[in-house]
DNA sequence: CGCGAGCTGGTCATTTCGATCAGCTCACCG
DNA sequence: CGGTGAGCTGATCGAAATGACCAGCTCGCG
C-alpha cells in the first residue's frame, strides 16, 4: 500500500471530478470522463487499495455553523515533549489542524472560534500548555482558494497547464 | 441559505461520524446514532439545504501520490491588486490553498511539491508574481492532527457561546 | 505472432436512496 | 386543560446505484 501508484491522466481527472463533488454516482463520473462505468469502478478500487484515496470527508461551511473566526497560531516550544503537547492540542475542540514545521516556530495550529473574544481565550489556553513558550497568531480573513489537490495531481502525469481545473469559488467566501 | 442553522447534538454527532467515513450508508449512520433512518435522512437534507454541509470531498494521501514536500508560504504584498495575485496563485497547480490573513504578511499559501528542489523553484515563481514583495516559507514536516471539524461543532451546541439557554422554538432556517 | 493488460458494453442480484405515510411523544400556548 | 405543531419512528415502495461478473475488442511488447 505504500507502493507509489502510477497516476495517469484519467486518474487525476477522476480525482478532480471527485473534488468537485464526491457524491456523484460512478455512472455520472464515467459519463463525464467519457469512459465506461467499469473503468471508473476499477480505477476507484485501485486508488483506494493503494492508499492514495483514503476515503471521503464532508465539506463543512464553518461560517454557516457560527464559527466566524479562523486563525493560524505558530507555536514555539521549549520542551521536547512534543507528543504530550500534541495530545493537549488534540483535546481542544477548537484546534482544527496541527502541523509540525521547521523554522522559528515548531507547530502551526489552525484554530476556529465563534468570536474574537473566544479566540483570545483560546490562545491563552494554548499558551498555558506546559512546553509552549510562545505563540504567534495571525487571523485568517478570507479563504480565496479553498483546499484542492486535483491540479497538483494533474501535473504528476501531464505537465501542461491544468492550472484552472478547480473552478474558482464564487468570490472569496468568508470563513 | 445564509441563515445560521441551529445545530443540536445529534447533528454534530452525525457530522463527526461523516468525518470518520463519509461513504457509509444512511442506515449505518442511523444505527450508530441510535435513531431511525428517516431522522438521519432529514437531518442530512436540512444540513445540506442550509449550506452548512456543502458536499463531500475525497481525502487524498499526498505522500502516496509522490507529493513529499508540503510547505506554508506567508506572502507580503506591495500592491492592491489582490484579485490578480489570487488568480496567479490559482493558476499554479502546486498551490493547494490560499488564505488572506492579517498581520505582517497578507496571504498564507499552502504548497505541495515533489522535492525540495521543486519547492524552491516554486517559491521563486511565486515571488516573481507582480505584487508579491516578500515570502516567508516554513516547511511542514509532519501532520500530527489532520483537519477535523467535528469536535468544534460539538461544542457549539453544548457550550453557552451562542446557544441561548432559553429553548426557543428552533427556527431552523428561513428561505 | 502470441500474450497480457486495459477498456468496453452487457447482465445480474443486492443494496441503498429518496419519498411517502400514519402513529406516537412532548413541549408549548391559548 | 385541551389543542397544536414539530420531530422521531417504523413501515412500505419504486427508482437508482452498487459490486460482481462476463466475453469481446484493441493495443503495446517481447
Amino acid at each position: 500500500m505504500s507502493t507509489l501508484l502510477r497516476i495517469d491522466q484519467l486518474d487525476s481527472e477522476l480525482i478532480a471530478l471527485l473534488e468537485r463533488d464526491a457524491r456523484q454516482s460512478i455512472a455520472d463520473l464515467a459519463g463525464r470522463l467519457g469512459v465506461s462505468r467499469n473503468t471508473v469502478q476499477s480505477r476507484l478500487r485501485r486508488l483506494a487499495e493503494s492508499g492514495l484515496l483514503r476515503g471521503f470527508a464532508p465539506r463543512i461551511d464553518l461560517a454557516e455553523a457560527g464559527v466566524n473566526v479562523e486563525a493560524f497560531a505558530a507555536l514555539a516550544l521549549d520542551q521536547g515533549r512534543l507528543d504530550d503537547i500534541i495530545e493537549h492540542l488534540a483535546a481542544i475542540p477548537e484546534v482544527m489542524e496541527v502541523h509540525a514545521t521547521s523554522g522559528r516556530e515548531d507547530l502551526l495550529v489552525r484554530l476556529g472560534a465563534v468570536s474574537h473574544a473566544e479566540l483570545q481565550q483560546l490562545i491563552q489556553r494554548i499558551v498555558a500548555i506546559p512546553g509552549v513558550s510562545h505563540s504567534n497568531t495571525t487571523l485568517a480573513l478570507t479563504n480565496p482558494l479553498p483546499y484542492r489537490v486535483g491540479p497538483l495531481l494533474g501535473t504528476a502525469t501531464r505537465d501542461a497547464g491544468w492550472g484552472r481545473s478547480t473552478a474558482l469559488p464564487e468570490q472569496y467566501r468568508e470563513e
